[in-house]
RNA sequence: UCCUCGGUAGCUCAAUGGUAGAGCAUUCGACUGUUAAUCGACAGGUUGCUGGUUCGAGUCCAGCCCGAGGAGCCA
């Protein structure tokens, strides 16, 4: 007999097959028992008649509790009335392990995230779990494919690190023999050695920010690819990170349109990436925010009228803030990119431009209310003005003396850009919450299972 | 760290300061085509914790604990 999946099923026809896997639902009468039967790769109906089976077959079936492991063997047929366009016509159902206390049930009442969250171990064996991360796989999958295909390097950045990328933000302390070590928060500095070593690189890891973020795009551990090009500037950066994320999101859409549907994912805002985004200064950004701030001050639309009130908010000349980006995406239906940020909001490593007013950086802003999913830029070249960064934000000199090297010894013009894998799958499959993007979500307050 | 909201049965939620309730799930029973099945029954509680006000507190007050959303920061 055939040992399948249920994902090959509609290959076996009219053919007696085995099943193993679980037991995910049950509905049926006295008589007549219907199975929801899954192995990972899908659910199938399997059918149990009494009058068709042994007696103990029919009186398992009906006994065993959810997540019972089972094998199931049958006969396939087609079936209109199924999903899957087949069921299985059971006659044999051997018990693996008997369950009759399985902790989270199937029912319209959606219990609050955390609760499952609790349950994380167990919640990924349902419906809506299984389909965002079967999504994730393959954003992964296609990230990996997009960069081997055009030839750069996979350059693995360490996790333990001695200090502070970026000099700024929180970082997990870790003790390290003698001394006191870091959890990365970006493999970005080692990508630029890989850069003037390769380059062409790309740095593909676990992030780690131990900022007290409580929102539903913050995790504290989250993956970043962070591809680096010597000799490409700000403009090339923005067709790469554009050309990544079309290929990212088309992929998704092309081999993931069952999970998607599963999600009941309105995919056209999606199916819009393939267009160029839009390229605004921050200038520009800030002129276009302000008449969105009047707008929608105007608004029928209570939500409208808030999100007016937040708008630039931070004022004119500084960073934007999440009202500001939410705005921007939903004036423009699609991912845009913020170039030009004021200087004195960004990094030391960041390169001016020629006014020395604004960094040559760039934000790619997802619609949707997801926000930033891509930040890089423009790394500064000339050894003097770095240097002269590096004590204006005050970062320690001997901490970064290996990364000044890179401008000593054949520096060239290089940039790159780091994308949070959370926050894309977040917004292809239209999660409320980054956390449900990852198996296992770590944030301030959770740190099991 | 700050602001806002919340914590009652396994889950989702009710309950003017006056007997602790419902739906779903579990368990038991009925039903031969169910698709979040349906119908009937049983069971299920230290109302987050501590103290206070009151004849009486799930409800009011104070403190604490836990969580959520947002701000800031970021991907």
């Amino acid at each position: 007999m055939n040992s399948v999946t249920v994902s090959a099923l509609t290959q076996y026809v009219d053919q007696e097959v085995e099943l193993k896997g679980w037991l995910y639902n049950r509905r049926g009468s006295g008589k007549l028992l219907f199975l929801q039967f899954r192995d990972g790769t899908g659910v199938v109906q399997v059918v149990v008649s009494k009058k068709d089976v042994p007696e103990e077959v029919f009186e398992t079936a009906k006994r065993i509790g959810y997540e019972s492991s089972i094998i199931v063997r049958g006969k396939v047929t087609k079936d209109d009335r199924s999903a899957l366009g087949v069921e299985v016509q059971g006659s044999a159902v051997e018990v693996i392990q008997e369950v009759h206390d399985y902790p989270i049930q199937i029912t319209e009442d959606v219990p609050n995230i955390d609760k499952l969250l609790d349950l994380r171990h167990l919640w990924v064996r349902s419906k809506r779990p299984h389909a965002i991360l079967k999504v994730r796989s393959e954003v992964v999958q296609a990230i990996r494919d997009f960069y081997y295909q055009r030839d750069f390097v996979l350059y693995d950045a360490p996790i333990f690190t001695p200090a502070s990328c970026e000099g700024v933000s929180t970082l997990f302390e870790v003790p390290y023999f003698d001394e006191t070590g870091y959890l990365t928060q970006s493999g970005q500095l080692y990508g630029e050695t890989g850069a003037m070593a390769f380059g062409k690189v790309v740095v593909f890891g676990p992030t780690f920010r131990a900022e007290k973020s409580k929102t539903r795009r913050h995790l504290t551990e989250f993956w970043m690819v962070e591809p680096e090009v010597a000799f490409l500037e700000l403009d090339g950066i923005m067709d790469l990170a554009e050309q990544q994320i079309q290929y990212v999101v088309g992929r998704a859409l092309d081999k993931c349109k069952a999970e998607l549907k599963e999600l009941e994912r309105d995919t056209s805002i999606l199916e819009q990436v393939v267009k160029p985004f839009p390229r605004i200064h921050y200038e520009e950004a800030q002129k276009v925010l302000q008449q969105l701030k009047v707008d929608f001050a105007k608004s029928d639309d209570p939500e409208l009228v808030k999100l007016s009130g937040d708008i630039l908010k931070q004022g004119l000349g500084a960073d934007l803030g999440a009202a500001d980006e939410t705005a921007l995406g939903m004036h423009y239906k699609q991912c845009i990119c913020i170039h030009h940020y004021p200087r004195e909001v960004k990094a030391f490593y960041m390169k001016a431009d020629e006014t020395g007013k604004y960094a040559m950086g760039v934000d790619v802003i997802a619609p949707e209310g997801v926000g930033e999913i891509v930040g890089g830029g423009q790394r500064e070249d000339s050894l003097e003005v770095l240097e002269a960064q590096i004590k204006k934000h005050n970062v320690p000199p001997e901490s970064v003396s290996w990364y000044v090297d890179l401008r000593k010894y054949g520096s060239v013009p290089h940039g790159g850009f780091g994308m949070g894998v959370e926050r894309c799958v977040q917004w292809i499959t239209g999660c409320q919450h980054v956390r449900e993007a990852i198996p296992f979500p770590r944030t301030i307050y959770r740190l099991t299972p």
